[in-house]
DNA sequence: CCGAATTAGATTGCGCACAATCTAATTGCC
DNA sequence: GGCAATTAGATTGTGCGCAATCTAATTCGG
């Protein structure tokens, strides 16, 4: 009986969705790292390069709406990508507020270094892809109701 | 038919389950920010809290095990709980290596407090109690499985 | 027993994440 | 045109998260 209730208790760590997805995200971390310290990234930079690669010179503000994160984030890791010769930042001509971000060469040819990545954290996950399709749309589908719960 | 590869790319950000998990853990953390700013925790803090409401006086490695963290992060963690005066850390006496943590009075008082924040979090998720309880168990098992690989 | 290996936790350093605040540029409104 | 409101980034400060290193206590093998 007390044992029944526990499995329900939602007080109860085991029986949070949050602090699955919490510790699933850690211990992605740890998969990836191996890979990109091999790439010389973080996985929050090798996001960044992913918008990047998909499309080339835009503004930080469109990466952080890609990625959910603002500007207190992106500005020094930005910097640090341009200290590495990734990417170049500039102020646009048109909207002097805004900062381009462009690809470097390096960072370019830095997409084909990376190809084995996603295979490698596919293996890892001892998955099929369909399941993992499955799952990713699951939690994109949540992520995005409680998104909009955050802007009311 | 580029539309078609560009779904099947491993290598386009939103086709990675990883960014998904990891966008969705910063969305479960926007979502419990302010419901923990009132307990006056973090959502790491939370955790840490959840475990010693489970069970008390704990060192501080179990903490660890459970919550897949080192003691990097928990030692000024729990400094900063204990400064809270939430939890007290003594040295154990027959290891004198461990530190346990045990609950005060506030600590234990808490757990009342906090009693509302899983409904809040389930609301939120706009999302049935079932479906969420399956989608939490298939995350559990691709993390068991992630940080499988990483014992090697 | 005693020295080597292991273990628990603390410390240092770096890189996110994000709130809050600031500056400068642009847009909107009259 | 001119001033208020908005917008894009930068900056500052706090708190993780983790690798690497350190100390002290315990265990293990001879």
């Amino acid at each position: 009986m007390a044992r029944k209730l526990s499995t329900l208790d939602p007080q109860r760590l085991d029986n949070q969705i949050c602090f699955a997805v919490y510790s699933a995200a850690h211990a992605f971390n740890r998969v990836y790292k191996p890979l990109l310290d091999r790439l010389g990234l973080t996985y929050p930079q090798y996001l960044v390069m992913l918008v990047l690669w998909e499309r080339d010179d835009v503004p930080v503000k469109d990466i952080g709406e890609k990625l959910f994160l603002d500007s207190g984030t992106l500005t020094p890791l930005l910097k640090r990508l341009e200290a590495a010769h990734l990417v170049k930042r500039t102020r646009s001509r048109e909207d002097e507020r805004q900062v381009m971000i462009a690809l470097t060469a390096q960072g370019h040819a830095l997409k084909e270094k990376a190809r084995s990545v996603p295979q490698s954290i596919l293996a890892a996950s001892d998955c099929s892809v369909s399941e993992l399709v499955t799952m990713k749309d699951e939690i994109v589908a949540l992520r995005d109701r409680l998104n909009a719960v955050i802007g009311e």
